[in-house]
RNA sequence: GGGGUGGUAGCUCAGUUGGUCAGAGCCCCGGACUCAUAAUCCGGUCGUCGUCGGUUCGAGCCCGACCCACCCUACCA
């Protein structure tokens, strides 16, 4: 069985992760956890792209080999990262590990032979100062002349020797893909650009630089590195396997790992993915990934975030005192994947007060106490169920089935809103029952004994359905129940059966362990 | 200039193919209850759905024009 195959973004090694990078990775997350849920086969990937001017020119005024900053960076914040926000991925790949730069190598030494890439010249606005092109979008007009933004003179059109992919032959074939796979590209809005785009028509693609050597060399010309999106864009493929010699290893997983299912990105990058990378593959002629989904920007004051602006949050910031499943349930709960999501600390605030220790937490926790003051701590068998029983009974299902439908379509918010919503029906059973009031009648214990099942039995369908999204609070949750010992293992319960009444068994011990969700004190 | 997206209660947002569509949550006010993390539950206040026209028996939802915000317009990632 092919796996499940989601990738992030590789994060450019420049800077250190803020949230942004941070919730794409957490969308990744809880997307590939859910599908483990479904019993399926899942590989998710993330990693760090460390070619390019960039990271080389910032090394460089830090004093040090590109190598050594990428390494210093990586270690010091993208891997640590992954802790924080408690992302389980199944491999991280680095655009200078020897598989990646051997396996890139040798695709672009195939595309030449087969005609893909030519040698032609990459002519635009250079500036002497800078000792590098520039972008015309990006010059600005001093008395008419065209000049650079860094050194206010005029820019020089200068032309390079470079290798060019013949991106253009691929104008009405991209069009063609995607008339016949609008779901190749989501949200709508981002089908909507990518389809105008194409119908502009494509030019050719430089994709070697000869005016700086950080970089994968070009295997049949040692003067020119691979331009770093070509190189980046390839990090999907190049991680399992590509290429590799059939009946190695290499092959065996990327037969069962290729095509993507979904490329997760930020809009930011979408036309990389959605135009060139797809057009690579077909020269190639490997299969074109299933889906490219484009995210939204997070605002902070109505802004996207930016660093300059100091809005740029690193994700220790938000988890150190939200934890890191609050942390992913906000920004999965309170934003449309897809579009841009205002985050405030407010906000933020108010939903995990709300939602999480006064929702969820406090339903858990009203549960535990009456189990053990009215029954012992151990779960009572139920008897009859009433009208109002099989109103959650039902609702379970629902939940369970909405939830599921939505995960699948990425709709994280629908998903996370359906059972959310059933935690609130639950809060409401319990609070209409008055299990308290029902035990002051020594002879009405069973009907006690009855509602008490139904909420412990509720909250193992809760803690199964939100474990992709807060594995960290519904593995306590699940120990609470006790259902390990009859059921196994959170991890371990498949979401499509989530929905199905009556798993967690009678004798079950329920404990009152620590809270799930704490109030938190505001800070400022 | 061309293209895209959005403009719905104080705040954050839902609103499928036009006909209880004027909504949810938060906030605020009042009440019920006590199992619970001073939690829960009930009730209530707030909007000419960006503007102006049009189509229709009927339009946040369709069409046109306009205003505002943000994004893309190709090789920084």
């Amino acid at each position: 069985m092919k796996a499940f195959y989601v990738t992030t973004p590789i994060y450019y090694v420049n800077d250190a992760p803020h949230i942004g990078h941070a919730y794409t990775t957490t969308a990744g997350d809880v997307l590939t956890r859910w599908h483990r849920q479904r019993g399926e086969a899942v590989w998710f990937l993330t990693g760090t792209d460390e070619h390019g001017q960039k990271v080389m020119r910032t090394a460089e005024a830090n004093g040090v080999e590109p190598q050594v900053w990428a390494d210093k960076l990586v270690d010091n914040a993208w891997l640590p990262v992954l802790d924080t926000i408690d992302a389980r991925n199944d491999d991280f790949i680095r655009t200078t590990q020897p598989r990646h730069m051997e396996r890139v190598q040798r695709f672009l030494a195939r595309l030449k032979d087969e005609g893909h890439i030519y040698e032609g010249k990459y002519e635009g606005p250079y500036c002497v100062g800078c000792e590098e092109f520039k972008l015309e979008g990006d010059l600005v007009e001093v008395d008419g002349a065209k000049c650079c933004p860094v050194h206010g003179r005029p820019v020089e059109t200068v032309s390079e020797v470079n290798w060019f992919f013949r991106l253009s032959a691929y104008t009405d074939a991209l069009i063609a893909h995607y008339e016949a796979h609008p779901e190749a590209v989501r949200p709508q809005s981002a089908y909507n650009e990518v389809m105008s785009f194409l119908r502009q028509g494509l030019q050719d693609l430089s994709i070697s630089r000869s005016t700086f050597d950080w970089g994968i060399e070009v295997p049949w010309d040692p003067s020119q590195v691979v331009y770093v999106w070509f190189d980046a864009l390839l990090n999907y493929a190049t991680a399992v396997g590509l290429d590799d010699p059939a009946g190695s290893e290499g092959a065996a997983k990327f037969a069962a790992t290729w095509p993507a299912d979904v490329h997760l990105v930020g809009k930011d990058i979408l036309r990389f993915h959605a135009v060139i990378w797809p057009a690579m593959l077909m020269a190639g002629g490997v299969a074109l990934p299933k889906c490219v989904f484009a995210h939204g920007w997070l605002l902070v004051g109505g802004e996207k975030m930016s660093k300059s602006k100091l809005t740029g949050i690193a994700p220790a910031q938000i988890i150190d005192h939200f934890g890191s499943d609050a942390f992913r349930y906000y920004f999965l709960r309170a934003i449309t994947f897809g579009a841009d999501g205002s985050f405030s600390w407010e906000d933020m605030s108010a939903r995990y007060t709300a939602e999480l220790a006064n929702g969820l937490g406090n339903l858990a926790s009203r549960a535990a106490a009456m189990v053990g003051k009215y029954s012992g701590g151990v779960l009572a068998a139920h008897h009859d169920y009433t009208t109002a029983d099989h109103v959650i009974i039902d609702g379970l299902a629902t939940a369970a089935a909405r939830a599921d439908a939505c995960m699948l379509d990425l709709d994280f918010a629908g998903g996370i809103a359906a059972v959310k919503e059933f935690v609130d029906a639950v809060n409401l059973y319990v609070t209409e029952q008055e299990p308290w009031k029902v035990a002051k009648d020594e002879a009405a214990m069973p009907r006690v004994e009855t509602i008490l099942y139904v909420i412990c039995e509720a909250l193992r369908g809760i803690a199964v359905l939100y474990n992709a999204v807060m594995p960290k609070a519904m593995g306590e949750l699940w120990a609470q129940l006790g259902a390990e010992a009859s059921l196994g293992g959170l991890d371990g319960q498949d979401v499509r059966d989530a929905g199905t009444w009556g798993q967690l068994p009678a004798g079950s011990v329920i404990t009152k362990g620590a809270v799930l969700f704490p109030r938190l004190e505001d800070v400022a």
